[in-house]
DNA sequence: CTAAAAGTGGATAGGCCAATCCGATTGCTA
DNA sequence: TAGCAATCGGATTGGCCTATCCACTTTTAG
């Protein structure tokens, strides 16, 4: 490890301030609670109110969105990629594709920013697009194996999942509070879906690069433009 | 009808003078625009901008954003209303109900507005609900009757309806132009789903009430809040 | 203990939004 | 066609947001 180098997750090469490092912690800790509750919509400000320091002090260390959006969401999605991993353990690969399922709905549904993570994608953020891959690589070879023990239906995408976030994304943001389970009820429903024999043909799935086109521009939306402005 | 009388669709007791009744109208065909293209979040004044009308003008026609809702999306909730007796008319109940899911999800496609106003709740825009009401009643029906031919699942509830626009209204939103036509591969699967037998139980349906409370929720923040500034 | 470096946060600029006010304009009617 | 009432829309107020600047404070190293 060069002193230029730097690790994700250490101190970087100028190692901040003890102070500094105190406010960064407190800025994740309050961004973590905002955005668990409001999304990633919530404002940059209403974080540094949250972690009660300055504006500026928000700044400077999370120029972007983006990177605050990796600091606080990198451990859940290493804890996404983790129930991966725990799905590829589980002996009957079907029943840990619909385990995973459901514990990855379940970080939606208690979890708002992070509903909205798993429907968007931050190029700049390094970690977490690290480990979302990571989980996604496990996913395609979870789906292969369940395909294979002809449990999973074979017409089954790895797009599909992104979808299956998206809408449940949409049920998660909708109900909030006042109907906190409305959501399991959607989720299982598709599981039951997805298991063979499949009942009836499905559409062509979205392409790859299509859905890869929609995430981006959702991170890039909710990222730090100052709204789009139509003119005409 | 007494002259006091306002009916929805008629100029009210007193009508407008002609250049008033032209900008309201170029102010609704404005929003439809905007709506559809933006959803429920655009704000009022995207809308005078595009309809080429001063603010006041705006405001002055539709002093809440659920006086324009109810103007612009009555028709449309009527053609959804329209679709549900068409689904009543086929004399396979379960054909019927699938095509209404299908037109229907159809509709938010094409219309993110009219995709938020079918998660949301407008207490004040009377058409606009007095016709989701009547749509509602065939829907109860038409489930009845497609449970009755044993094509349709047991365990539906007339509330997964509103789970099932919220789900879609996720992938809609969240797909947008990259991907039009994504949403139609979760709902064939949801569909599939729901087709009898059923393939396993599902967790209790969400409380009526719950989720008009959700639904109002929603309405009432896209309506004319200031956004909940959060304070501690 | 002291001074430079690092860091802080209030102030501020510029933008969007909801909502209201009021002088200027326009349709309507006698 | 004259005059009034209805209508218009720009200006304005007040709020929140992103982002930057800069005078002041704290940490740290010598």
């Amino acid at each position: 490890m060069t002193p230029g180098a730097q690790h994700p997750n250490e101190p970087a090469a100028q190692p901040l301030r003890s102070d500094a490092e105190r406010n960064r912690e407190r800025i994740i800790a309050a961004a973590r609670t905002v955005f668990a509750r409001d999304g990633l919509s919530a404002s940059m400000a209403s974080v540094s109110r949250e972690a009660g320091v300055g504006i500026a002090t928000m700044f400077r260390r999370f120029p972007t969105k983006a990177e605050l959006v990796d600091a606080v969401f990198a451990d859940r999605m290493g804890a996404y990629a983790d129930a991966v991993a725990t799905a590829l353990d589980d002996p009957d690969p079907w029943n840990g594709f619909v385990g995973y399922i459901e514990t990855a709905c379940a970080m939606q549904a208690v979890d708002s920013g992070f509903a909205d993570v798993l429907t968007m994608v931050f190029p700049t953020a390094k970690t977490l697009e690290e480990r979302r891959n990571q989980a996604y690589e496990g996913m395609v070879q979870l789906i292969g194996r369940a395909k294979a023990t002809g449990r999973l239906r074979e017409d089954f995408d790895a797009s599909d999942l992104v979808l299956l976030h998206m809408a449940n994304a949409g049920v998660v943001n909708a109900t909030g509070d006042a109907a906190p389970d409305a959501w399991r009820r959607v989720v299982a429903l598709l599981i039951q879906s997805l298991e063979a024999p499949a009942r009836g043909v499905l559409p062509d799935p979205a392409g790859h690069e299509a859905l890869y086109k929609a995430m981006l521009r959702a991170g890039q939306a909710g990222s730090t433009a100052p709204a789009p402005g139509k003119s005409g």
